[in-house]
DNA sequence: GTCCATGCAAACTGTTTGCACGCGC
DNA sequence: GCGCGTGCAAACAGTTTGCATGGAC
């Protein structure tokens, strides 16, 4: 199923309207595999429709979020980054010194959410797990400053 | 070793100074057994040092945060929250219906991180992971809701 | 006495909202 | 045509900063 059908199936079953501006950041955010914040989400989505405004840019990206069409992280920084939801659960890792991002996965991580969902009666919705630290690069880079 | 050895040895390393507010920032968040933000601290400390600013609970938040000594968390909230730093790693579930935090510990998570750091040469600094959704009461109630 | 830390207010960043108009259904 | 969605600007929340004074060392 294509972005489109998935878009206008989601906003028809919440009630929403299928807009241009919707199509646009959902196409935006499936294009870029990197994780995205408003701010340049807004200027991409610009440069193909220079009228859309950052308001818009908020809203939709509240209602797919609310749709389970993309997903926010919170990656220690003060604003938040956005990307396309994927079916695999996934994590992230974040160079505190370049920024770069790493995703990955580990089993381990789910089934510790459950085990606790478990034992406590809650129901999980979302499972962040974020780490941060230095990448490869910039561990060595910090060795050799501090030498 | 006591709040205050620990706090004053702590700022001497960094060669920063002991003060009055530092203190008591610390304090107050050593006593609370919650997660709490800039704002709740603020109104806590103000009850015993009126005079104390805002811009020095950030400015002393971001200086213990610095020296490790306290946490700081983003838990799926516009605002940080903060807390001591303890020394055995542990989780956080929000309750997004109530707000309710519940901590919790699971090896299987650092065993996830240490395994990724392995596999790809980087540094991990922190590690949080955070879980979010109903609490068991609130499960309840939402469910009773939809019927 | 030196210089870091504080209090105050103003600035700033990221995000949200009120309103009148526009467009999907 | 009805009513949600948009663009604009203003408001907002949380946090940071410049500056003059105060206090730790």
């Amino acid at each position: 199923m294509s972005t489109h059908d998935n878009l206008s199936k989601a906003l028809r079953v919440s009630g929403r309207r299928l807009t241009r501006q919707r199509q646009l950041v959902m196409e935006v955010l499936e294009k870029s595999q990197e994780h995205l914040d408003a701010e340049t989400l807004y200027s991409q989505a610009k440069a193909r429709d220079p009228n859309i405004s950052l308001a818009t840019i908020y809203r939709t990206l509240a209602a797919l979020r609310d749709m389970g069409l993309i997903e926010e992280h919170l990656l220690g920084e003060s604003h938040a980054h956005y990307e396309a939801a994927k079916e695999s659960p996934h994590y992230h890792f974040t160079c505190t010194r370049c920024g770069l991002v790493i995703e990955f996965d580990a089993p381990q991580v789910m089934q510790a959410a459950r085990a606790f969902s478990k034992r406590q009666g809650v129901l999980i919705r979302q499972v962040h797990l974020f780490l941060s630290g230095y990448c490869a690069e910039c561990k060595d880079k910090e060795t050799k400053i501090r030498q």
